[in-house]
DNA sequence: CATGTTTGGATAGTGCCACTGTCCGACGAA
DNA sequence: TTCGTCGGACAGTGGCACTATCCAAACATG
């Protein structure tokens, strides 16, 4: 298909294509002539998936073009490759380790990855982006005056372990590796507001069924 | 306390609350002089809410001065502020009912309510902005293709019901109405990135605990 | 074949957002 | 008195995700 079909059967603008091949979100069309190409359903495919990231997950572009990397890198194997695609997500620079209230966020994630018998990361200059980004957010929650320690977090990590049980089901039921790890990618970054709405929904329900 | 101590407490600077206060996410200090304003503790929490709403919740500074605004209305009754300081946060434009992908989404979602038992939201217009992102979300998946009914996201449901009464027995515990109020937003917020980042973590656990 | 439309690529521009820099006259401490 | 600091006003900045314009080649239509 030309640019035109790609763009109405992708929901996306031709110029916004035009941009994404540009930023190497998109493989460039097959050329059919000097200055005509042709695209398949892999590219509408591709297409898709980027807006989804774009729009509904709230990816950056940039952010997205480190996924899409990361699931095609031939280079590494399966299982890294699954997590490679998350990995590479958020870049938060590093806490600061004078602040009291960073210490005690930290306590207390260490704590709670003891308790669920997560392997803990080594080091600091290693922790992954999301260790990185609970120990913020804790931290944020401490200075409020929260209660946010390894017993108030518990509850939360064990229903995200069962969360994770759930994810990769539905990602081991993909019958190719290549398709298991655009699964692994689109579930992970999709899933997440449908995760939020839900909680803000069951808040309404609980709020409404307590009073 | 002066501006530059606010500034320097709660973690902005003086330009930056300047801002805050020009946008009014900030009430203005007690005025002591034609140049000269003093500011108490309760400025400094604000000011603190205001920073871990917008940096680590992702709230922009319109949404969190709606939230706020919202929380601090007296005119509304204690129930209805708990609501409206989440009910206002989002805003997408309506579905498009003529998509296929769109009319999937709102029957998995429908099926959904009904499984879990949760009051159905009457009428397209009237929809809660997390029932909006909750069907655009549904429907990106399912115009990828993933299988997103009624069985998939049931799980998902139990869990965010499980969170809700995780979540507001953590807002009981507060002693005051007011308090209470804060806290709903502030746990509603940021407990968002606690939620994700654990799941990620969660992923990379079970992904491990698999291969 | 003539003519008008469409195509893909290059490049500059737009709109929004969250700040940030600069200026100013008044204030307060040394 | 002098000099740094204060708070207010307002224009400016930088990043991001597009978007508009232009161009020449290619196709479609009569």
């Amino acid at each position: 298909m030309r640019l035109a079909e790609l763009s109405e059967r992708g929901g996306a603008s031709t110029a916004t294509i035009k941009y994404y091949l540009r930023e190497g979100l998109l493989q460039p069309g097959r050329r059919i002539s000097a200055t005509q190409a042709e695209y398949g359903e892999d590219h509408l495919r591709r297409l898709r998936l980027v807006r989804a990231l774009i729009q509904i997950g709230g990816v950056s572009v940039a952010d997205a073009r480190e996924v899409i990397a990361a699931a095609e890198d031939e280079s590494l194997d399966h299982h890294l490759r699954l997590g490679a695609a998350t990995r590479s997500l958020p870049c938060v620079e590093r806490p600061d380790e004078d602040d009291p209230a960073v210490a005690t966020a930290r306590r207390s994630v260490d704590g709670l990855l003891e308790a669920l018998g997560w392997a803990p990361d080594s080091g600091t200059d290693l922790l992954s982006p999301a260790h990185r980004r609970l120990i913020d957010s804790v931290t944020a929650l401490v200075r409020l005056g929260y209660p946010c320690g390894t017993e108030q977090l518990l509850p939360y990590g064990r229903l995200a372990a069962q969360l994770a049980v759930t994810d990769l089901d539905l990602v081991e039921e993909q019958p190719t590796a290549t398709e298991q790890i655009e699964a692994a990618v689109a579930l992970t970054v999709l899933y997440e507001p449908v995760l939020l709405s839900l909680r803000r929904m069951a808040h309404a329900e609980e709020s409404a069924r307590r009073l």
